[in-house]
DNA sequence: CGTCCATCGTTCGTACACAAACAATTCAAA
DNA sequence: TTTGAATTGTTTGTGTACGAACGATGGACG
């Protein structure tokens, strides 16, 4: 893991010095996978933004319509495992949905506990609209790959996100 | 019950009924980049916060505090250039490092409208040990990928990340 | 010399992201 | 059956992320 040096003896000052020296020029942030996971995830956001512009919705409030579109309903904190948001984002995210009058939610007569939450016509519509901007933003984001890099990348992140 | 016949002219309601099935789970949001990319963020930046927590950085503050040992002295502006970060983010990070004393900030003799950040000799020493940890990290977040893999997925993600 | 334009840092507003604590409810185990 | 653990949704607090507008400064140009 951490830079370990191979196993001497005693170590003079000026080598102590030359190998923190080494240590800290030799972390280069461009390089390492958060950095560039984070400035990628940048990079897409900024084209989803673009393209979906028209519609005013961002990539949380569009995965939401996504997977409830699929799945027909769900409470909230069923749709946040589908999509990856914990129950204090999904409440935003879905406070706003419904306040532009894409999503309903009403209480589970079975389990007093759940909200179930469903689309709207308009809801449906969108989501409908928006399914077909995000296929576009999917290949603009993977543009800079070949078609054979393109498969390979999508292999490997998909490792990465269990 | 639908028996399926091949190539007819008119399409049963069944037939049609599969068709737009087909095409309302054509689009996979578990499949796509975006959903995939934020994911291994939300991954990778749950094992920073484990690994980082004695230190408490968070994977921002850590980025300005490597890339301003790196370059010694920066204003606020530059920093945020080097470190992927807007102006108005920048505000937010170095405000929180100078409260816990790790950077120090100055106005520019030069140029009035600049500000320019400089490490505290804390600022070095929790820069240094901060590094070694990167390695950690890093490491961590592409153990599910053998080693020819992390290299491949490295060279195409930097593609992603211009 | 003045004017226009870019850059610097700041603030405001909106939207994630998530830990932590909470009340209400459900469910399982003693 | 009653106690206790787990689940559901909510709120609070901290920290990104970034567009937009702002005042102050600097530099290039005619």
């Amino acid at each position: 893991m951490a830079r370990r040096s191979a196993g001497q003896a005693k170590k003079s000052v000026e080598e102590l010095r030359e190998e923190a020296e080494a240590l800290r020029t030799d972390y280069r942030l461009e390089e390492q996978v958060g950095h560039m996971l984070r400035r990628a995830h940048q990079r897409h956001t900024a084209i989803f933004q673009e393209r979906m512009a028209h519609l005013q919705l961002t990539p949380l409030q569009f995965a939401a319509l996504i997977k409830l579109s699929d799945v027909g309903m769900a409470s909230q904190n069923h749709l946040g495992r589908l999509t990856a948001m914990d129950a204090a984002t999904m409440q935003g995210v879905i406070k706003r949905l419904i306040a532009r009058g894409l999503i309903e939610r009403r209480p589970d007569p079975d389990d007093r506990r759940r909200l179930i939450l469903t689309l709207t016509t308009e809801g449906r519509e969108i989501a409908r609209e928006a399914a077909d901007l995000g296929y576009d933003i999917s290949v603009l984001t993977l543009e800079p790959l070949g078609e054979s890099d393109r498969k390979a990348f999508m292999r490997l992140l998909g490792r990465l996100a269990p």
